[in-house]
DNA sequence: ATGAAAGCGCTAACAG
DNA sequence: CTGTTAGCGCTTTCAT
């Protein structure tokens, strides 16, 4: 059933139908309630597809990232779907699984799909994909990464003040051998992570020299830990670069029966809601998925309504903050008074194979 | 840059260019390599709409998830994903938060986008709604839930196989008070998941009586728990209705200082890639989400591509099975020995303000 | 206030 | 093998 069948139906031409459906409030309320009537009893819905070739938007945002089944993005998407819905928005969802074919398949699909906009939420990507974007003049939002253009908003996030906060935290609680288990070095927001630890250390007078690099999966974190723990002093807190690396720490520190908090503290990055189920509890730095997914789709949203009139600030801020939960206590004692490696001795165990 | 921009540049008809873009055996490879000579230079992009709407096929498949926050879902939208780029489909997803008005929208997007066909992955839905999308012919497949009605595709889950495993797993290790936290009751996989655990009691001569309902999350697991332990005679093993429940569960064990398995033993249903990596592992039943995703998208393109063709069988069933890990044990012996308050007064203590 | 008609970018007869 | 052309369903001038 298409306009015109409703426009017969209700003695109309389909131009009236048209206005009516979109609620052009210069038709007769006569008029209107007739065709409205037959809109519900045929059940019409306009299409979509058709609309959006006159119209040329085709109110529908892409959304690129980088996992879905990491649990960080599922709560960006909801929010993202959310904001969408309210606004009349599709939103067309793409993970790339840091695949580059796939990042180039993701690009063009939402070409071909003449998306409205693009939220770029992978923490990196090729410069070559994004000038396909680009040169289409395809609103774009990034975190983290994007080029300082212009027409290309950024979302910088701060990762500085939240990391700043845990390692002060950790010294606080007398650590001094603090490990961070990096994400992996491709993504800028990994890199930014670990430099952040790196002058947070520095800062207060500690060496940032116990880095092992991992995968911001849970497996990255068991065998970082396994890796640490074979140093000659293994450290008595670990910093992750993000909370599945922490909750894989967790995971491999009970298979080595090594107590946490009270051996080892750990701390963890995003605040994923999954962070208050762990065991125990973990205290992460957060970095509030809502609110990113937030900005990043008013951003979209500004470019396009508001159309190229201001060009304003086109950075957005996202601020970090750490959240303690019942991951990190104080640095283990006997650390401090005899050698480390009395207590790798004492409490850790070889692994137990699976 | 359209069709025509190609097609004076190549100096050829839109038909041509139409036929190379599409690969249309019968061109003139001399023909058909000027074109994508200017279709690489130009960068053009087909307009999915346009064709979508003369071909009145739009290559998108709705996806309705009840909640993509579940980790339960990811994973299935991935393969979901996976297989849609590998079939030229794109994907629209909707998580409806167990909202009807959402449920209600999400129907409402789906045929305004002309979609051409739908996954409906709720576990339970209003009747009106999908009426609307079958009076439009538009593909769907169920699971669980769907009417059994031609044209309309099922997925059976075999909850009973797995579940009947767990109970006969916990009953082997000597447990009879076994309780059940179960989803939702409106969700008919809740419920068919309930009947199952039932049943399975049943069979073996264990009354199925210490049932809690939860909600699916890790937050219903953990009042879950603290309410089956206000309980005189509490159970010593406890299977849940999804890995999330059993995790609350856990978490809440952690609360109380019960020791997983030795105290009390454990059993979620789903096997999300998680339950490798809680605290203890998790045994669980295992449904595989893969699969479900697969059969799901398979039966949508083949009711597509095959068009109705044959009246076949439209039913598809998935199996469930056990997965070992190390959340249960053999009952506490001193269960058996002596009345269950005993245990309870010596290993639960009250829940520790947070 | 309403209608007629052009055209959004593409595909598919049909003709040549 | 290639080109011409009529729509797909809708919005929007431009008249009336």
């Amino acid at each position: 059933m298409d306009i015109r069948g409703i426009a017969r139906r209700a003695k109309v031409s389909t131009a009236t139908v048209s206005r009516v459906v979109n609620r052009i409030p210069t038709v007769d309320p006569q008029l209107a309630k007739r065709v409205w009537k037959v809109v519900d009893e045929l059940g019409y819905y306009p299409n979509t597809q058709a609309r959006a070739l006159v119209l040329g938007r085709s109110r529908i945002f892409g959304l690129i990232v980088s996992e879905i089944t990491n649990p960080f993005f599922p709560e960006i998407v909801q929010t993202f779907e959310d904001l969408a819905v309210k606004n009349n928005y599709e939103i067309l969802l793409t993970s790339t699984v840091h695949d580059p074919k796939r990042m180039e398949s993701s690009v063009r699909r939402m070409i071909e799909r003449r998306v409205d906009g693009v939220a770029i939420l992978t923490f990196g990507m090729e410069e070559s994909l994004i000038e396909h974007l680009r040169d289409r003049k395809v609103p774009l939002v990034f975190v983290d990464v994007g080029p300082d253009v212009p027409g290309i908003a950024n979302i910088r996030i701060n990762y500085l003040n939240g990391i700043r906060q845990a390692v002060q935290h950790l010294a606080a609680l007398r650590h001094t051998r603090i490990a961070f288990i990096a994400g992996p070095q491709r993504l800028k927001s990994a890199g930014a992570r670990r430099e952040a630890f790196e002058a947070s250390m520095k800062e207060i007078g500690l060496s940032p020299d116990l880095i092992v690099v991992g995968d911001h999966r849970m497996e990255g974190g068991m065998n970082a830990l396994l890796a640490l723990n074979k140093l000659n002093d293994p450290p008595t807190a670990v910093l992750c670069s993000n909370d599945m690396t922490a909750i894989g720490v967790l995971r491999e520190a009970y298979e080595q029966n090594i107590k946490i908090p009270e051996d080892l503290s750990v701390v963890g990055f995003d605040n994923i809601h999954l962070a208050e189920f762990t065991i125990p509890p973990l205290t992460t730095v957060q970095m509030s998925q809502h609110d990113l997914a937030k900005i990043a789709f008013n951003a979209l949203l500004h470019e396009v309504e508001d159309g190229s009139t201001s060009p304003e600030r086109h950075n957005y801020e996202l601020v970090t903050g750490l959240v303690l939960r019942r991951s990190t206590a104080l640095a283990p004692k006997k650390l401090a008074a005899t050698p480390a490696t009395n207590r790798v001795a004492k409490s850790r165990k070889t692994p137990v194979p699976q």
